[in-house]
DNA sequence: TTGAAAGCGCTAACAA
DNA sequence: TTGTTAGCGCTTTCAA
């Protein structure tokens, strides 16, 4: 008869070949001779251990080619030194900047990325509820959408949520924006000082606030200056401004300015009114677009638009999250950064 | 005396207030009534319970707002279903294009990215060496470099490495590569064909393998014809491509075609002969790029190029760690995606 | 300065 | 179909 009370080794001691995982801590304490939370301490930043002691781990570890696993380790401190970047499919110039500007504060602070890319709209949802599964110490929503469910599943799951380059409105969500009416109305106001009467909006998505705050900001000026500025949707894609462009232009009563809500539209407006309607930009017509991302400084569109400062935005935000991890209580609620009007020769010289 | 051997309650019992974490499977088998392992498997697909269970823990998992911890899982599963990105600092289009369709091929089969960014040249290893903490189920090199030492590591580790747009030699690295010496190649052919003899050649950085293959193509079918080509490098940005085109223009003997490593580095080689030597690009020189990225179809540039064909590309790289993961052993090392010429107007017309 | 031990949230083998 | 149990790799008391 087989002993039914002593399995040899637990099932779970045998590891398929397949399945070999690094070394652990523990292995590297065999080696070493200590225990395996001296071998623990040898890696913590200040801890304590001897010199000497740490020596020996350190070369076990070495030896072995031990890494200190984070899995485990967040497994225990709870936290996982990742933040997750929710950000919408666009071609914006705008975002590969955010994103690099991301990973540079946060890296530096000891913070990676994890992504998740989602629909530009409709319900962003189902892979924005996985986020909360891998336990990100916070999560910073770049152009998705965020229900207000999961906004408060995160509430209540503790995890910070930052916005950057939106906002929703009663949710008590903190988030970090340019300022976009500022921007809109500083843009009115000189499109106004140049002399220009007939002028057009071009939105990017409605459901943005980005757009809808641009949009705001410029029609409140030219309204109270008496103008009524045409509209036309763009949809913040290249295709989406060139027909709003066309639209406008072969218009009974073009527009001599137009306003795109961001750089990536106002590029496209800029072909369409050089290339199609055979028009000097500049001169028969000023474009301006908002953002400031690289292809406005680029001598053939030499774009007049509004800047949004992406490092100090993102100091905003890393400064949010950090408190809010700290527990500092939630941070300051709509951190608004200012940005400049950067004139360039897409619009007429003042004076003309 | 107090008693010595019975600590009312473990000490790692007693949570502070601060550190509430979120409710776990134990927390819902209580409620539910079941058991914890119950719980793991009503949220493990094709697990087995009955179906009144499984409802009965959904609605206690609903009523805590519980949401299975990645970590844990990946503790026992060994596998985190994370992939890490690294990449460098750069402004070329075709890194965010490339993120995107990374992030959404990989994220379709249910991974997510960690990115890494690197410092675009130097040693990339210290930020790397972290990726390895993470446990990531694979790791993607989107431009960084990798020494061997960090190559070998991944190795025993176990941990796929896949090459994007980069090659080592010699470390046996499985890489996808665009066509570069091919496209080298073609863009010469065409060239020749055009009847330029004064070409030039604008490097990216010396040591990316990109830029020597597109370099190697060229410069190979270019003295095979006789033609000896001009070199400048540009450093892959937009500052040193300009500078370029400027040396080699204000020379001696200013080439009538230039090829640049790649389509961002091209753009500021057009803007420079056409507004700073008064060029007519497409009529008195000729420009090409790489990549096909965005601008080059803008209309103000309207690019001749060679295709990189990133979604292909990104099939491969996920068809390689897929493999890779599933232990099929090695994927082939070296595969190179072909792209295709695209002709456009800032080349002469050919039969000119 | 070090080690023992408990526990973090989960999966998986096994028994019931 | 379900529960029991061990264990994943680590940090953190606490005691020595």
């Amino acid at each position: 008869m087989t002993s039914k009370k002593k399995p040899a080794i637990s099932p779970r001691k045998r590891r398929t070949r397949t399945d070999s995982r690094p070394p652990t801590a523990s292995d590297v304490a065999r080696i070493a001779g200590v225990s395996q939370s001296a071998v623990s301490r040898a890696f913590t930043a200040g801890a304590t251990v001897a010199p000497r002691t740490r020596q020996r781990i350190l070369e076990a570890a070495d030896l072995l080619g031990y890494r200190p696993s984070n899995i485990g380790r967040s497994l225990t401190t709870g936290k996982t030194r990742i933040i997750g970047l929710a950000i919408g499919y666009s071609d914006n110039s705008f975002f590969p900047s955010l994103i690099r500007e991301l990973s540079k504060a946060f890296g530096s602070l000891g913070y990676r990325l994890l992504l998740f890319y989602t629909g530009d709209d409709g319900n962003s949802d189902p892979v924005l509820a996985e986020v909360l599964n891998y336990r990100v110490d916070a999560l910073i929503l770049a152009s998705a959408f965020l229900s207000s469910d999961l906004a408060s599943e995160c509430q209540s799951a503790g995890t910070p949520v930052v916005l950057i380059n939106r906002k929703i409105d009663g949710h008590g969500v903190v988030s970090v924006t340019a300022d976009n009416i500022g921007g809109g109305r500083a843009i009115a106001q000189f499109l106004l000082a140049l002399g220009h009467k007939r002028v057009a909006f071009v939105a990017g998505i409605d459901s943005s606030s980005t757009s809808r705050d641009r949009e705001l900001g410029f029609n409140e000026l030219m309204r109270a200056r008496g103008v009524v500025p045409l509209r036309a949707a763009g949809n913040y894609t290249l295709e989406g401004a060139k027909r709003a462009a066309r639209g406008l232009l072969a218009g009974p009563d073009p527009p001599d300015a137009i306003f795109f809500a961001n750089d990536h539209m106002a590029i496209a407006g800029i072909e369409v009114a050089r290339y199609e309607f055979g028009l000097r930009v500049g001169d028969d017509i000023s474009i301006v677009g908002f953002d400031d991302a690289g292809p406005a400084r680029w001598q053939s569109y030499d774009l007049t638009t509004y800047t949004q400062p992406i490092a100090i935005m993102v100091d905003h935000v890393v400064d949010c999250v950090r408190s809010m991890i700290n527990g500092d209580g939630p941070a300051q609620e709509d951190r608004i950064v200012p940005g400049e009007l950067v004139i360039r020769s897409s619009t007429r010289r003042p004076g003309n």
